[in-house]
DNA sequence: CGAGACGTTGAAGGTCTTCAAAAGCGGTGG
DNA sequence: CCACCGCTTTTGAAGACCTTCAACGTCTCG
């Protein structure tokens, strides 16, 4: 590996590892000595509430490591998770800071902010960071437009298929990094039953139903408590109901 | 009312009943006249297809007059509406040209478009209408997310009571141009029923049986066969079990 | 070990869907 | 003008699926 300090000046952010992914992808070395300024690491807990709706964020930024999710929540309990971030995903609603959403880590996370306001003075001048993250807002709607469908239309079985479909793609972009372009082997569930019944619009008892049903019939392979394994991913996707766009969007 | 028409070499944009709330709101008159170069109006009668899942659309630009649908089909003819576009609303994805929507006029309607890379050179040079053209966006993805929750936890009846809120607040948005800000005293319904509970995730029957039980409640007030009267607003705002956010986002 | 959180499983119930039929509305043509 | 046809809408009855309520099992950690 390169020593890319040599030169001294080059800020840390050039050896970030969503330096090719994230928001930063498209930024020059200019825009980076400014974002480098006023960045600040944060830390959260498993469990541990980001913001609460109607709170104001006063940063934005990447999710580092971890899972963060964006939920609505009724008076009367009941929640629908809106969004899932993990890591290279971006944290924070340019324009508008304040939050009506309840923003949870769900597992440890560490947590790459900057100043909301530099940051949008930042955006006003480097044309190229704010088509970048302009690029990353669409795909965002996309996700989410996606997932309105699965909420919508699909039984509890294809939500639940639909959900592995999501996190194979979504963990294997995240390892992609590296060189083969295949599916993770085993996937590594930080979520909780609950967590994963809130995100599919279902109630805990059944997921869980639908996991020992789905286990039963060979779908899945649980791996210990949190582990899992598609031995046959081509036959998840069509319990999914998915038409196979390679992830592209979800 | 000015002649605005006086100057000789005013575009026709600048008397656009859109030009405060549409994409171009903040475009200066530079832009403007960029704009108006490779205009396009089109029109669309109630029921077509504007475009397939997978088609590429050449164009880019505003709802002036009507209703059009974006929705997701499965194979098995399941389909979800994940969007709808009324008057002053913005249709296409800059950066990428290929929906994966289809998209349909719900009634006969009228688009202001541009092409499709005149558009996105335009966007390229024109921060200001980049960054008008980011806030819309972020718009609808924060409908999309509050779409999300109707979806996936409300029952029949708060789908349709939040249809209505929906409704009102959309239509009323329309005619604010005017003074008042009250909300429209009659509800002209274009969708059929079949269109409503594609975009409430639900049966065709069960729209239908929904809308008996809230006229015979007295929560709706049918006028004629597509007009609807909301007697009190409150109500149906607690039937929807919404929490009043002014019709901000949705 | 015991407490508490998380997860599984069973039985009963409710809501929405499915299937089916009839009624309402709108247009066309005799 | 009215009979007729197609389409949308309404309504009913039966059934499927998911939820609710409840109990039990399992894992973790002090």
């Amino acid at each position: 590996m390169r020593n890319l300090s040599v030169a001294g000046v080059l800020p840390a952010c050039a050896l970030c590892q969503f330096r090719s992914t994230g928001i930063c992808a498209l930024s020059g070395e200019r825009e980076l000595v400014q974002l480098e300024k006023g960045k600040i690491l944060k830390r959260y807990s498993a469990g541990s509430t980001i913001a609460y709706p109607g709170d104001t964020l006063k940063h934005v930024g990447t999710v580092m490591v971890g899972l963060v999710s964006l939920s609505r929540v009724m008076q009367d309990g009941r929640r629908q998770t809106v969004g899932l971030l993990h890591p290279g995903d971006f944290l924070g609603r340019p324009g508008r800071s304040v939050t009506p959403f309840l923003v949870e880590a769900l597992s440890e996370t560490e947590f790459c902010s900057f100043d909301h306001k530099a940051f949008e003075h930042l955006l006003a001048d480097a044309p190229e960071l704010h088509s970048r993250l302009t690029d990353v807002m669409l795909d965002e709607l996309d996700a989410a437009r996606k997932w309105m469908k699965i909420l919508g239309r699909k039984s509890a079985r294809e939500k639940l298929c639909s959900f592995f479909v999501y996190l194979a793609y979504r963990l294997n972009r995240q390892s992609m990094r590296a060189s083969d372009r295949s599916l993770p082997d085993i996937i590594h569930l930080t979520m909780t039953r609950e967590q994963i019944a809130d995100f599919l619009g279902l109630r805990i008892e059944t997921v869980s139903r639908q996991f020992s049903r789905l286990a039963q019939e060979g779908l899945i392979e649980p791996v210990g408590r949190h582990g899992l394994r598609l031995p046959d991913f081509r036959a998840v996707l069509e319990a999914a109901d998915e038409d196979d766009d390679g992830g592209m969007i979800c």
